[in-house]
DNA sequence: AAGTTGAGCGTACATTTGTACGCTAATTTA
DNA sequence: TAAATTAGCGTACAAATGTACGCTCAACTT
């Protein structure tokens, strides 16, 4: 890559990564302005159109490159579950680790997810509908479900585990044990209904 | 009441009501202006000042009153649950009818349950937990659980509930039934399984 | 070596925003 | 009836925003 790419692509990088420094609690996506986020990379208002079209095409970036990162991740924390030990433990211990390493990348997804733009709210379904069908898989196959009682299982995990993150965000770590336990909790729940309606409609046949 | 303060309530409800129809799918109540709402309203901006001290407090209002509504209307819908019928499938019908015609009112709790303002996640917060906890208690009673095991049944049920609504707001008519088919399905896996991890705790005493 | 490209800049402008201030006129109080 | 209160208005202003336009100069192409 020429040096001009590469300095191109270092800027691209710096106003992406002063979007999602900006982002907190008190900030969402939607209420920075495209001059906020080019001060913050240190660049004019009017070169960030050298690298997206509008905030929209920056804001969709960010989505993606956060979905791509936080799957990374848990696909890396499953591998652990591998080593034995209870499958939604650790999955949901990882999944809390994930969300304090990377709040801001949390912070988008579930934010833009109930949002006002109906391409991030696709956008951001469909990072989600990456965990569902990949959870989905898992149970099909490993517990031996029907597709459609493997995908209401698996939407109803993942919805589970993505609302606890955002309850998790505004918790001080000492209160986020209590939370993942119930979360543990309520996974059980779920695994637990799925298999007992599984067996009733098996034994219907 | 007073000539005077009985106009000042009425043009406090333009306001209210200014606000809630100017929510939509690509509108949130966190991007209306304060002059936006005074204008659809039908007032001068400065004179927003003599109902709310700012946008936040109008913002706050409407999601206390929205809260209300709701819980209004789903407890005149669980009335009919007492006629007979399946708890679960009949509060979803409901839950589905009160989403159709209050969408601006669902939109306001949604999108500012993960919103910019720690004021407003802790009102939509507060009024979710309404839920819950009524959802506990009669949970408690009718189906003899744990405390504990009841709040997480009712906490998962009203999650997914929730969560399905945000999901019908993008969707056509036609689409909602399967949806609703789908929310059934996973409530009475967390019900089933919240019975089945209740009886295990029962038998090991 | 000469010519082309394009990332980044500065200037400029029309819009929109929140809100301070002081007035008016109708209602309420005394 | 006289005085006080106050909902609503119009004017005004500083701040911020998105973006059009044209320039520069380093990097690339031919």
């Amino acid at each position: 890559m020429g040096v001009r790419a590469q300095q191109k692509e270092k800027t691209r990088r710096a106003l992406v990564d002063a979007a999602f420094n900006q982002l907190s609690a008190e900030r969402s996506f939607s209420s920075l302005s495209l001059r906020e986020v080019a001060r913050e990379a240190g660049i004019a208002p009017t070169s960030f159109y050298r690298h997206f079209k509008d905030m929209n095409e920056l804001g969709l970036t960010m989505v993606d490159e956060g979905g791509l990162t936080l799957r990374q991740m848990m696909r890396k924390g499953r591998q652990r579950a591998e080593a034995g030990g209870s499958v939604i433990r650790i999955s949901v211990d990882t999944f809390m680790e994930v969300l304090e390493s990377n709040p801001n990348v949390f912070r988008i997804l579930l934010h833009e997810r109930s949002g006002t733009s109906a391409a991030f709210r696709a956008a951001v379904e469909r990072e989600i509908e990456h965990f569902i069908s990949e959870l989905a898989h898992y149970t099909e196959a490993q517990a031996n479900r029907t597709p459609l009682l493997a995908r209401a299982q698996a939407e109803a995990l993942v919805i589970l585990v993505f609302n606890a993150g955002a309850s998790a965000l505004d918790l001080k770590r000492s209160e986020r044990k209590a939370l993942a336990d119930q979360l543990v909790l309520q996974l059980r729940m779920v695994a637990t209904g799925a298999e007992a309606l599984q067996q009733k409609m098996d034994n219907r046949t």
